[in-house]
This record gives structure tokens, sequence and C-alpha cells, in this order.
DNA sequence: ATCCCCATGTAATTTGTTACATGATTGA
DNA sequence: TCAATCATGTAACAAATTACATGGGGAT
């Protein structure tokens, strides 16, 4: 499942622009599912030419027209089809991680920053997923809420990890070794 | 942090060969950081040609030669300072979670099986983690302890989430709507 | 017999990211 | 006055995936 088919399933929800869609990636998808203009314009212009969707230009002043999207049959049943596929893919890339490996090449203050900074992005999540809670999520479709709570379930645990764990990190580091040499 | 980053790190633990760095790509650091061949050897050749990297050929017969990297000391250097990135990404692309949102598209059996390859794949990586923790992972410096932990962690609470909360998928379904209708 | 392990690499393709390019309206 | 919101798109670039290409040795 690609972007195209992930707009393709928010239009199946209702129209909506490119603009509109960029709204929701930043939003409800935007724990799981990153996409920016350059991938959700062409993905439209795509979908379009596929016959997926339809477009219709609304003209406005002072502004570029604005395009409003509409899936088509064909569309519905492509999306149909594509949710078909038996064993969706969930990766996650982390340089968080990564860096992490080597903290005994680092100094206990260049470790701190790491997790402050990773810390902050969690925090910016969990009260992303507390407005979604507090802004009528109860009638959203249970799909969307369960991946919702998914999102909210996975941050809280990445905190309450980083937490209890993080005095591992600063054991053998860069700076201790120094100290101790 | 890219690809050659991460391969300079795992040398700078000891040589190895693109073959042995696809292992520990398979095995320690396949819950956050995946690469094949094709990102692996690219990666060590351009880090040879920048000097980071001292490229050993040992001959073989019915084999191509293995190729040993050893890291020098600007390639330690410049690890060094990839380190001192503040605030390094972690990114999850779930077309499983996209998936999902769409639940109200699928059938109960089309959701079920989803699952179920989620959950394999859930094992999969648990009965890494639990062969980690058996295989002397008490001497790993601290930054790989912590990174397995980590992921065991999250592992362990999707499972856990799934369990709990996959009841909120099949509510109102292709299947349950159309019984209905 | 058959499969997995060892061992390297290239090339084509697909994908996504980032920067560029433009500019009026609205609220603080 | 300043920042944010609305609104579109392209082009260059970076990166990773996949398929291709080769082939002996050892275990079951």
């Amino acid at each position: 499942m690609d972007v195209k088919t992930v707009c393709l399933g928010m239009l199946d929800d209702g129209e909506a622009s490119g603009y509109d869609l960029k709204k929701h990636f930043e939003s409800t998808f935007a724990h799981f599912f990153a996409a920016g203009y350059g991938s959700i314009y062409p993905a439209l212009s795509s979908l379009a030419e596929a016959g997926l969707v339809d477009c219709e230009e609304i003209p406005q002043e002072g502004k570029p027209d604005r395009k409003v999207y509409r899936i088509t049959d064909a569309g519905h049943q492509h999306l149909l089809d594509a949710l078909k596929q038996p064993a969706p893919s969930h990766k996650v890339r982390s340089e968080f991680l990564a860096t992490m490996c080597f903290a005994h090449l680092m100094t206990p203050e260049q470790i701190e920053t790491v997790l402050e900074s990773r810390v902050k992005d969690i925090d910016r999540y969990m009260s992303m997923f507390h407005e979604f809670e507090t802004t009528g999520m109860e009638e959203w479709p249970g799909g969307m809420r369960f991946v919702c709570g998914f999102g909210k379930a996975m941050t809280e645990a990445m905190r309450k990890y980083i937490e209890e764990n993080k005095h591992m990190l600063t054991q053998q580091t860069a700076a201790s070794r120094s100290a101790a040499g």
C-alpha cells in the first residue's frame, strides 16, 4: 500500500483536495504514514489519469484553483482489491536506535540531548492523541479508533521504556572511560 | 544516519565483510534498520573510496574473494561526528495500520488474515529477542542492550494491544453490513 | 537430490524528499 | 507587522528495493 492507495482510501471517505489530504497525513496518519506535497500531488494526478478519481477544478481568486477529487466506482473497486493484501508490512526505521547502539562512543551530554529530543517528539504525539480523544473520535469508524489507540499505546510504551532504561546508556560512555583512564 | 554510517558503526566494533554486516542487519538491527546487499555493498565501496575504511581482499577458491573491511582513524572520527546529530529520527511506516484504517471496507475474514500475519511477525521478533537474551547479551555494550530491550518492549506492547483491541475492527465491516442490509 | 550457506556485485526501477516558485487573506 | 493558512505544482536529488548474474561446499 503506497501513498496513492492511501489517498484513494481517504477519498473513499469523502471528496477532498490535495491540501486537505495533507492535513490528514499530518494528523491521524502522522504516526505511521508520512507523505508530503511532493508525493500527494503526483499521486492524485496519477489516480486521475487512471480513472480511479474524478477531479473538479473550482476557480478561486488570488489562489491556485482548488482541485477537488472524488473517488469513482473503479477507484472504489481498486481500493477493495488493494485491501486484500494478506500481509501488509509494518516497518520501523530508527536513526534514534541506530545512534543508541553506539552510545558507548558518545558523551553523557550527547546521549541526554538525543533522549530529550525523542521525549519531546513523544509528547507531541501524546498531545495529538489526546486531542483526537477529546474531539469526537467516538464517531470514527472502528478501524480508525483501533489505529489511533495503537499509536497511543506504542507511544506510551516507548516513553515508559526510555524512562525506565536510560540508565543503561550512560554506563561505559566515552566520557566515563576518559574519566576512568 | 544512513546505511553507510550504520555500516561504519558496525565496523568500529571489529572488521567484517559485507556478508557479515548483512547478518547483523538481519539479527540485532532487524527491528529498526533494514538493509539488503543492494545497499550494503555500495555503502562499503563508497566508505572505502572516502578512506573511512580499508579493504583487504582475501582470495578464496570457488567463491568470490572475501573482502574484509576495517575502520580507519578518519572513519572513527567520522562516526563520532555523525553521532553528534542531536535529534535522530524514529519513523514508522505501516501498511498494516493503513489497511486497518479501512477495516470497514473489509470482510472479517480478511481482517483476521491480516491480524494473523502481523502476530506471526511479532512472534518471529519475540523469539529473536529471546535468542539474544540466552546467548550472551549480558556482555554487549549498554547501548545494544537498551536497543534490543526497546524492540522487545515495543513488540510486546504491540501484541498486547492487538489482542485487547481487535474487537474494534470487526464492528461494522463490509460483511456485517451486508448481513444487516 | 535438494536446500541452505557462503560471497560478491550491478543495473533498473521505484519511491520518496527537498527545494524551488507564487501569492492573497486572516488573525494576533 | 508578522506568522499562519490556504493552494498548487515541478525538478532535482537521494535512497532503497528488486531482479539479475554466478557457483562451490556441506548437511539432510
